[in-house]
DNA sequence: ATGAAGATTGCCT
DNA sequence: GGCAATCTTCATG
């Protein structure tokens, strides 16, 4: 069944360990594919620096702004997609779980076949590489958007009615899972510490693994 | 107008 | 582990 949009009219931090087990699945016309979500981070909005919500509402973060329940989509790095459910604990809070990692569960070739394309410059002889393994199709958050053809023109997309391409459904409802759930301050923001952002299964291997973000140095000009 | 940084990933040494 | 790819957004002059 689907996610009531009631199950995200809640603070972001609460509805982001919920979300574990839940099944994320985009319809298009070259079929179905469909994720079981094994890690997730929130972001509180207007409260969190953070957060894209944190210096108020623009043309780009304009759907967190809106009800609960809706498909934030936002390009990043030039090349990739990552997408959130927006939540709302308040009105105008402006908060949402960002879907960072899963398993695929129906759709693998898809998946697959999505991932495999070349990101931009494919070589006139297209190099072999390996074949994607299946735990990495949807291990992070721009790969999850690229294994379920996720982008901007889903941003706004309302993942509780089922008409829409893209939908939530709840999980297997195992609750074995629950027992396995770990959570975790997020990495680089020192304020509000205390709370646990991310959530994850603990020793699931679709998890994606943390990189330290390394800044890059100024660009040197040459006179 | 112009520039710097970014909720990342894949390929390089 | 380091770095390039690539472009949108926001801040500043």
């Amino acid at each position: 069944m689907l996610i009531p949009r009631e199950f995200f009219a809640r603070r972001s931090v609460e509805v982001a360990p919920d979300l574990l087990g839940c099944v994320l699945e985009h319809e298009t016309a070259d079929g179905l594919v469909a994720v079981e979500l094994t890690e997730v981070e929130a972001y509180a909005g207007r409260s969190d620096p953070a957060s894209h919500a944190y210096r108020g509402k623009t043309q780009r973060n304009a759907v967190m702004f809106g009800p609960p329940g809706h498909a934030y989509v936002y390009f990043t790095y030039g090349m990739h997609f990552c997408v959130n459910v927006v939540c709302s604990g308040e009105k105008d809070s402006a908060s949402a779980v960002l879907l960072r990692a899963g398993a695929i569960v129906a759709g693998e070739d898809l998946a697959r076949a999505r991932r495999t394309r070349g990101p931009v410059s494919e070589g006139p002889v297209s190099k072999g590489r390996a074949r994607i393994a299946s735990r990495d199709l949807a291990r992070g958050p721009a790969r999850l958007c690229q294994a379920l053809g996720i982008d901007r023109s889903l941003d706004g997309a309302d993942v509780c009615v089922a008409g829409s391409g893209l939908r939530m459904r709840a999980g297997a409802g195992n609750p074995a899972r629950s027992a396995r759930i770990v959570t975790g301050p997020r990495v680089g923001v020192s304020s509000a510490a205390e709370i646990p952002w991310r959530f994850w299964y603990e020793g699931d291997p679709t998890v994606s693994v943390y990189r330290a973000h390394v800044p890059r140095p100024p660009k040197l000009v040459t006179p």
